[in-house]
DNA sequence: ACAAAAGTGTTTGGAGTACACCCATGA
DNA sequence: TCATGGGTGTACTCCAAACACTTTTGT
């Protein structure tokens, strides 16, 4: 198919796709190198794409992290649309695009998803130039950021917080299958900064009638193991939540 | 300026906007008219607008209510984006456009934004030949709207009540300036969908800093004379909202 | 005088918060 | 045996919810 059919050169799809690594929450970024004179520039980017002509929103979202990382049926969510026309104004990131999508592009609106995922899934690097790396949520204030992709990560982590807020089983999609309530009780802390009352915690989180505790504990920790928990979706609706 | 360079033929803007008369949500609609063979079609549609080539998008939504109605200052807010490729594909509705914009219409992915005023501001009607008027939220369902804006209004719904459910003070946005508690108290339980208990909300109303008593009573009320409030602004720091 | 809505206090249950010690395990 | 985190109960506070009668005003 030609490039000059495929693609809208008009709106895109960048995704916030947020992992936790049992300390710190991370970001799934592209790094972007681009050839200018006789240097390199080097930043980092959004996994994102423009839509294609007749594609939805949530199938664009969809389809580019199973195109970036291999996986399917992750939760995504839309959040915002961000449409700045000075937000693709750089010359910078108007040659990059002329030159990945081959199109003539003008301006581009952009509609944010944030996606939650267990970063023990193992993310299959496909076979072009890009590298896709987790990066530390906090150092990421600090990096050079492609268009407007520092707001959009902003406003993906305000959204992701709200919605862990008000769906803490949420919470499940960023711990791995099994977990003990101490790395439930980081996550939510390291979300939310704050610092929960360790019993108080754990009374709450037994209540839910959505986790529960399995006949299995840590193995090959220097302290005494923790039991292990589950999440039960189909139990979702015996909570109030 | 020639039509063909003023819009992005791609995107467009749609706003929900919200009033209360005192016992109803309402929303504001524009009558469309279309002469079809021998007879004339008529249905309804939110008040709308492709984005202009260099516009962002609250922009957009702040010109559309400003061409509309010539008001200024509203409340507005973006809640989602639509883009389902179907949404523009009703011939009635394509001819429609291409009609009015003189354009070659593809596909148009809209962002949607919700809108709350104080209904008895008054609208000015403008020139061209779409009426607008407030219609009864719970007769909207009964309706006939055009392109996809049944669900823009429907998600536009839900996300009024849940922004009226964490900022409560948005609700003075919907009352007149001076209020009694009742009338608050009719448009939190129809938002909410609820019957609140009178003393209850009376405590809790009074408790809040930014609703201030007035020395002023209804007048002409074939009963009691309620006392009249009003919402500070700038109390809102003084309360956890 | 009557119809209509305004205004007002107390009690109860549940949820959240604060707080300190013993237990199990690997090194 | 020691270092590390796991696991547990009680008391207090605050907020939400339930509940009924008297007051004011226009007709």
């Amino acid at each position: 198919m030609n490039q000059e059919t495929k693609y809208n050169p008009y709106v895109s799809v960048d995704c916030v796709v947020f992992g936790f690594d049992g300390e710190k929450l991370k970001v799934l970024l592209n790094e972007r190198n681009i050839k200018e004179k006789h240097e390199w520039y080097n930043d980092k980017k959004l996994p994102g794409s423009l839509l294609l002509k007749d594609e939805d929103l949530d199938d664009a979202a969809i389809r580019i992290l199973n195109e970036r990382t291999g996986l399917k049926n992750i939760y995504l969510s839309q959040f915002h649309s961000f449409g700045n026309p000075q937000r693709t104004k750089n010359p910078r990131d108007i040659l990059w695009l002329e030159n990945m999508t081959k199109l003539k592009i003008e301006r581009i609106v952009t509609v944010g998803y944030v996606a939650l995922i267990k970063i023990k899934r193992k993310i299959q690097v496909l076979a072009d130039n890009t590298e896709l790396n987790w990066y530390d949520l906090k150092d990421v204030k600090r990096m050079r950021l492609a268009f407007d992709h520092a707001e959009i990560i902003q406003k993906g982590l305000e959204h992701i917080r709200h919605n862990l807020n008000i769906e803490p089983y949420l919470f499940f999609e960023l711990l791995p299958r099994k977990f003990t309530i101490s790395q439930l009780r980081i996550l939510h802390d390291t979300v939310h900064q704050v610092h929960s009352d360790v019993r108080n915690f754990q009374k709450k989180v037994t209540q839910m009638p959505y986790v529960i505790a399995l006949d299995e504990l840590e193995k090959k920790v220097p302290h005494r193991a923790a039991r292990l928990y589950k999440f039960e979706r189909k139990n979702l609706g015996m909570s109030k939540m």
